[in-house]
RNA sequence: GCGAUCGUAGCUCAGUUGGAUAGAGCACUCGCCUUCUAAGCGAGCGGUCUCAGGUUCGAAUCCUGACGGUCGUACCA
């Protein structure tokens, strides 16, 4: 449903009627509960524009607005402020309808488009870390919004799976002749091994140096090594991803190495368009406005990050065709985004009715404001990170003696990792954020147990009421009135989302929901004695929405929920 | 140096086309469970929206400058 839609064709309506030659500007959600449920602030702008004094035109817009469907009341306030009360009849009506629909009345784009998400990126030279978890979090979320919203989404996991260091670890690896997959069970430590022995002995630097080489000419045998490399490199992603609950799998990953063929091209074909200079041995794309070049081939020959994203670019927007390609990546790159999409664009490697969108992101801080590290300095597995949430989640249970020891299990992967992630995506995500065990397993205020909660404690009152659910939804209550309001926006809200890419307009709409059906909940009785039938039937409905909203909501998070807690 | 970005309650943060008296959570004080899950709800306390100008009928929001923090800044990704 978009409220706010309707509410803007009855003014585009009503200017039209009025004769005033202008574009409405569009109604927003009322600032205060007595300024009515949406406000139409356009009059005081048209003031100086049509010489009349804001009330007087407010009037006239009134005058020629329909309010025979939506709109119940409307009042001239302040300045020439309108505010606007909707209508109980309609917008029981419309729940009714959400009620019945699997989608929730939230519809599919008209005009679907192709979109690209780049995201998690990790390096196969090391684990993740907790630098992965919000660029893969964020973008799943963006992934699973823009699919639900109807777009052909395109998950791109861009492994870095080459560079040189790759010739150290596998030629580390064929020194180990137990067990591969054992020897890598702990990558960081069998990184810093393979780093020790390269530092401590020439003869074996050298043999690192001479695989690069030989990875790179397509040597079969460093190929086999390095193949047996990423594969168990990428299962650590993999099983990551699983305790995530993030949707990344194998057909998504798009490495560094798929574009290594066309590097030549890439500089070929800039060179043709004439955008590349010679600078200091490297060649260069140097852009107006900004000193520094982008660099696409260093002066030794080799290729860099660069060149790899505008090959990745053109194989987005020309083999994929996506119409929106985003990049959810640390927000520290963004000078080298900027500069890669125009090169993207000037070069033709990429229409220019194609969107590119950088979704850059805060750093994960500690308590006290540093990025986010171990004690000893060093960086924070994602995995150790991810199994203390659930560990955390475990002694946090309230009634353990409720549940056996494996719904405890099940129990606790849902509410920690429900807990971190949530945490991540409900932070706006520019700023830096500031990683507290305490403040995300507190469970207090806007946080995934507070939603889950909700949840099963809607889920509590069906299982008490244990029968069909008839009737309609009858709108009486004010409390009952802003809860339908707030239901109905959820679709504007989605799309707001997948517009600006920033899922925490998503928990902040949740939160609402949430704290507004408390509130609704403690003084409206559903199931008690005296609660006639056609009010329980009207409030159970009302419940349901709130509960499928919820774990809608949550789905798009990629944060499950439980029918008890 | 240049550039980006941020600065909102004691703490952590919302505040996205500029709107009426700037909002939450935590912390602190107080009230509400024989009654649908109290992991809840209500009330109170708490603000020079870093500072100074400017634009506007109206600015936390836009512009300029200052101060402070973070980050980036030629061959790593």
């Amino acid at each position: 449903m978009r409220l706010k839609s309707h509410l803007n064709a009855l003014f585009v309506e009503a200017f039209a009627k009025a004769k005033i030659d202008a574009i409405p500007i569009s109604v927003t959600e009322a600032s205060q509960e007595k300024f009515g449920d949406y406000q139409f602030n356009g009059a005081m702008a048209l003031s100086k524009q049509l010489g009349k004094n804001p009330r007087e035109i407010a009037t006239e817009i009134l005058n020629a607005l329909d309010t025979s469907t939506l709109i119940a009341k409307t009042e001239i306030a302040g300045p020439g402020f309108i505010n606007l009360w909707l209508n109980d009849a309609w917008l029981s009506e419309a729940c009714q309808n959400a009620f019945q629909d699997d989608r929730l009345s939230i519809s599919l784009k008209l005009q679907s488009q192709t979109v690209v998400v780049d995201y998690s990126g990790p390096n196969m030279a090391k684990e993740m870390h907790v630098g992965h978890l919000r660029s893969t979090i964020i973008g799943d979320t963006l992934a699973n919004l823009l699919t639900f919203l109807g777009d052909r989404v395109i998950r791109q996991n861009h492994i870095g799976d080459w560079g040189t260091q790759f010739g150290m670890l596998v030629a580390y690896l064929e020194e180990q002749h137990s067990d591969t997959s054992a020897n890598l069970k702990d990558l960081e430590s069998f990184y810093k091994a393979a780093k020790s022995r390269f530092d401590a002995d020439e003869s074996f630097a050298n043999k690192a140096r001479e695989y690069v080489v030989r990875i790179q000419s397509n040597d079969a045998h460093c190929l086999v090594l390095w193949q047996r490399f990423i594969d168990i490199s990428l299962q650590h992603c993999e099983d990551v991803y699983r305790e995530l609950s993030v949707k990344l799998t194998r057909e998504d990953v798009k490495a560094e190495s798929f574009y290594n063929d066309d590097l030549v091209n890439v500089i070929d074909d800039l060179n043709a368009k004439g955008v590349l200079t010679e600078s200091e041995g490297a060649l260069c794309v140097f852009l107006e406005g900004s000193q520094t070049p982008v660099i696409v081939q260093k002066k030794d020959g080799g290729y860099l990050y660069a060149t790899t994203d505008l090959a990745a670019l053109r194989y987005r927007a020309k083999t994929i065709q996506a119409d929106r390609i985003l990049y959810v990546v640390d927000a520290r790159q963004a000078e080298h985004f900027k500069q890669v999409f125009e090169v993207a664009k000037i070069s033709d490697f990429v229409p220019q009715s194609v969107r590119l969108e950088h979704i850059g992101f805060g750093t994960m801080m500690d308590s006290s404001g540093k990025p986010f590290k171990t004690r000893d300095g060093g960086t924070v597995k994602l995995i150790a990170l991810l199994d203390e949430a659930v560990r955390k989640a475990k002694k946090s249970i309230k009634e353990p003696s409720k549940f056996t020891s494996q719904e405890i299990e099940q129990l606790a992967q849902v509410i920690g990792i429900g807990a971190v992630k949530y945490a991540d995506l409900s932070i706006n995500r520019e700023s830096n954020y500031v990683f507290d065990w305490d403040k995300m397993l507190a469970f207090d205020g806007n946080t995934a147990l507070y939603m889950q909660y909700a949840y099963a404690r809607i889920q509590s009152i069906f299982r008490k009421h244990n029968a069909s659910i008839e009737g309609k939804i009858v709108i009486v209550d004010p409390l009952e009135h802003q809860l339908a309001v707030m239901l109905l926006r959820f679709e504007e809200v989605l799309i707001r989302t997948s517009e600006d890419a920033s899922p925490n307009q998503i928990t902040a709409y949740l939160y609402e929901v949430v704290t507004l059906f408390m509130r609704f909940y403690e003084q409206n009785p559903i199931l008690k004695d005296g609660v006639d039938d056609i009010t329980k039937m009207s409030r159970l409905q009302l419940a349901n929405l709130v509960a499928r909203t919820i774990r809608l909501g949550l789905e798009i998070l990629g944060i499950d929920v439980v029918d008890q807690l």
